[in-house]
RNA sequence: GCCCGGGUGGCGAAAUCGGCAGACGCAACGGACUUAAAAUCCGUUAUCCGCAAGGGUGUGCGGGUUCAAUUCCCGCCCCGGGCACCA
């Protein structure tokens, strides 16, 4: 047949056209093949899809395809951002009417995404700005609020002015909101929801175990310490006058050593107790601490003039404010002991606070007070502390603590750093929150039959710092489901992390009017085999989808405690030297590179430039290599279809590369993922039938470009699928089964070793594989390089490897 | 400061268990084809000395283990990311 030219956008497009009203792919329910769940989350804020995204496919993409043809039940549908998140973007928010843009834009994405997203189930598609979606949100809202996982309660929380709404502690970076990274957050006292996520801090926690070896270390070292469990206790200082204070310490052992107590700027003993001069000093410093970037921060504080009694020797120590002291850890209070712990040391120093040691080491001597440099915060022995001194330091934190307890004035007691999930937002967009306040019964849940709640259509964005949904009567006037009288909606909206924490539930279940899902098909599916997303999300939508899924156990939706079992973050796409992003501006929107080398070309070299765990360099002239490549093979399968063939002469080596090829793009799809080393292995059996074209026999020819094709299938579906009809054969090459590579093709007959003299090569041989070390020595030894190099020197030591090598160690 | 990654040609990278450093691709250079250019095809390409044969050096730096180290150990430097007063 006479060579085609490859015109990439004339291929995929036809392609395109052929598919564009069926199914690609559908995942069968209860199917006997064995099940494979993967799924991308797609990092999709708005407006154009970039190539940034692709990678994310190409891995996903790649990945099923080859799992179906595998033999697998693949279940692959589209990752949550694409249509969840454009709803929260603020400028969307506030200048477009809502609903319409995004279904609308929805359709639009659509088309331009499944050019590239090749296998996706879209049957299974979910949108969570649909209002079947708010359905079951409301419904999980109103399961938690009967457990008490939900609540309402008045609270200092994350303000972003810009967005004009609350932030969870999670989406506050550096001090600033995570989609402004140039607003600082500030502190506000508002009524808010809040989600129990704390009732699972000790399972989150544990469960980071069962997730070892199937996550990337780091997301779980970072959910480790966003968790941050801290085990201590709690001790009640008296105060005369006002009453106890209850400091938080990991180190009660150490508490003869506390010379002063400290109490956040934000402590209810300022505003209860203190003048109005030193409340309004308190205040200076705390909108001096949120001006001051993360770092090396000075500490400040002063003295209140209040003393607090240790209730273990009845010392009366002075009250400080600290500003190192944090309100929203363990009770906003510490006692300070200066000798043993470095910031209360330099506190302390740098006030003239009185400093303690009763830390003995172990073998040493209690530290000296004139010449300490910094504070020693190692265990031993325990001294100066009255029935406790000569004790061990984690003897004494046990008996300290249940002493304690005993007395009533503290407890062993375990802090988390992880806070309640702040779900309320001020936006217009987000699913309703579904309860009623009314003035004679107080909160009033939504009845079941009652959801939906949904949005205004008809709205003005107005005015910022509150929300939108407030300047909206037709939504807010209703009567109480209770009593009937006149009552006042809800109008926070949730959080759009709710959406994300359970998206990939319903995928298995789509279409459910009646629940959110079938626990059956949950059953069958779960959990997620394999997880695929950037590592921006391991402690925002990770943490909260693992909660989510402790909640719908305990709600007796599903059976399991972890949603995903493996989970593999991807690298960044970098451009210029930074991640391509919208806001930076150096994004190569992904329609120009389709059109310009087509969508098998993109996602082929997103896959090529690096491993997918590295972040990738983006440069436009690498891409040329891929598309070089893929015109390559076009070029030499549409030119040697059907032809008559060579004598047959490159057949044994032409098919030994092909099934080696074969052997470990088999490998790496199953155990490493290094695609690029795959590509560059299929490029090298391009480059040798180049090579041997011509003495290559019908039959051998015949073979090879079926198998090449069902192994380009799962990189660059668009070209395997023209050649594989150019070859003649009918429907999908994607569901084709995967070629099984030939052992007995794929075995080299000779292979060469290189041979060392003191570790230096100085020859090579050609032997047979599998040659034992006497043979090997021998043939070595035959060589005359070696001969020549042996000349009047004598042999201390021989190392032979079998196919590797010979090393002549001599004298 | 603490915890993860990473550092290999002009560039992206490869080397899967300690065994040929630089596969594959980009860029560059040379050749073929062409009136010409593009495209395509073939070749060269770590570096130094040398006409060549050949030899020396080389995986951030300094040591160590080994017949043999990009790979293992010890001590540093640099880059990227995360956490950062968490009591």
């Amino acid at each position: 047949m006479p060579e085609k030219t490859y015109d990439h956008n004339l291929i995929e497009l036809k392609w395109h056209e052929i598919w564009k009203d069926q199914p690609l792919y559908q995942a069968e329910e209860n199917s006997p093949k064995p099940k494979y769940y993967v799924l991308e989350m797609l990092p999709y804020p708005s407006g154009a899809l970039h190539i940034g995204h692709i990678r994310n496919y190409s891995i996903g993409d790649a990945l099923a395809r080859y799992m179906w043809m595998r033999g697998y039940n693949v279940l692959h549908p589209m990752g949550w951002d694409a249509f969840g998140l454009p709803a929260e973007n603020a400028a969307m928010a506030n200048k477009r009417p809502p609903r319409e843009w995004t279904l609308a834009n929805v359709e639009k994405m659509k088309r331009t995404h499944r050019r590239f997203a090749f296998s996706y189930d879209w049957d299974r598609e979910v949108t969570t700005c649909d209002p079947e979606y708010y359905r079951w949100n409301q419904w999980f809202f109103l399961r938690m609020l009967e457990k008490g996982l939900a609540y309402r309660k008045q609270a200092l929380v994350n303000w972003c002015p810009e967005c004009a709404t609350v932030l969870a502690n999670e989406q506050v970076v550096d001090g600033c909101c995570w989609r402004h990274e140039s607003i600082a957050v500030e502190q506000r006292a508002l009524e808010q929801w809040f989600l129990r996520t704390t009732a699972y801090a000790d399972e989150l926690l544990d469960d980071i175990n069962q997730l070892e070896g199937l996550w990337p270390d780091r997301v779980l070292t970072m959910q480790r310490n966003w968790i941050g469990r801290s085990e201590g206790a709690e001790v009640d200082f008296e105060v005369p006058g006002h009453g106890p204070v209850r400091v938080f310490t990991t180190r009660i052992d150490t508490i003869y050593g506390a010379t002063c107590i400290i109490i956040a700027p934000e402590h209810e003993i300022v505003t209860q107790r203190l003048s109005a001069e030193l409340q309004a000093h308190a205040r200076r410093m705390i909108d001096a601490r949120a001006n001051q970037g993360p770092g090396d921060v000075e500490k400040e504080g002063f003295d209140t003039g209040l003393e607090a009694i240790n209730p273990f020797n009845g010392e009366r120590l002075p009250v400080w404010v600290g500003t190192f002291v944090l309100m929203g850890y363990g009770t906003g209070a510490i006692m300070a002991v200066p000798a043993h712990d470095q910031r209360d040391f330099e506190f302390c120093r740098k006030y003239g606070v009185q400093i303690l040691p009763v830390i003995r080491p172990v073998d040493g001597v209690l530290p000296d007070v004139a010449t300490m440099k910094e504070a020693s915060g190692d265990y031993g022995m325990v001294e100066n502390s009255g029935a406790w001194s000569g004790k061990a330091s984690a003897d004494a934190r046990k008996e300290m603590a249940a002493h304690a307890e005993t007395n009533g004035f503290g407890k062993a007691a375990i802090t988390f750093r992880l806070k309640d999930w702040g779900v309320s937002r001020q936006r217009y967009w987000g699913t309703p929150i579904p309860v009623v306040h009314c003035k004679t019964c107080g909160v009033v849940p939504v009845p079941d039959d009652q959801l939906p709640v949904l949005l205004p259509q008809q709205i003005e964005i107005t005015g910022r710092g509150r929300s939108p949904l407030e300047e909206v009567p037709e939504f807010f006037n209703v009567t109480c489901p209770k009593c009937g009288t006149a009552a006042r909606r809800e109008t926070d909206t949730m959080d759009t992390f709710v959406d994300s924490s359970w998206y990939f539930y319903r995928y298995c279940d789509a279409k459910n009017s009646t629940a959110p899902f079938d626990p059956k098909k949950i059953n069958y599916w779960f959990p997620i085999d394999q997880y695929i997303g950037g590592v921006e999300h391991a402690i925002l939508h990770l943490i909260y989808s693992r909660f989510w899924t402790k909640m719908m156990r305990d709600i007796g939706l599903i059976t399991f405690d972890e949603p995903v079992r493996k989970m593999f973050t991807q690298g960044m796409v970098i451009r210029n030297g930074t991640k391509m992003s919208k806001s930076v501006g150096n994004v190569v929107p992904a329609d120009d590179v389709a059109d310009k080398h087509g969508a098998d070309t993109a996602r082929m070299f997103a896959l090529f430039a690096a491993p997918p765990e590295r972040d990738v360099d983006w440069i436009d002239a690498g891409v040329e290599g891929v598309y070089r490549f893929l015109g390559r093979v076009y070029r030499f399968a549409t030119r040697n279809v059907g032809t008559p063939g060579g004598d047959g002469s490159a057949d044994a080596k032409v098919l030994r590369k092909l099934h080696q090829t074969l052997r470990r793009v088999t490998e790496d799809f199953d155990t490493r993922w290094h695609f690029n080393t795959s590509i560059a292995l299929m490029m090298e059996v391009i480059n040798e039938l180049y090579a041997k074209e011509s003495r290559i026999s019908a039959k051998t020819m015949a073979d090879t470009l079926r198998i090449f094709s069902l192994m380009l299938a799962p990189f660059a579906p668009y070209i395997a699928q023209e050649l594989w009809a150019e070859q003649g054969f009918d429907g999908p090459v994607f569901k084709q089964s995967w070629p099984v590579y030939d052992a007995e093709q794929a075995r080299e007959i000779e292979i060469e070793i290189p041979v060392q003299i003191n570790g230096k090569i100085r020859a090579r041989i050609v032997v047979v594989p599998g040659l034992d070390k006497a043979a090997l020595e021998a043939a070595a030894m035959a060589d005359e390089k070696v001969r020549e190099h042996m000349e009047g020197k004598t042999i201390v030591k021989v190392v032979a490897v079998p196919d590797k090598l010979v090393n002549f160690v001599l004298k």
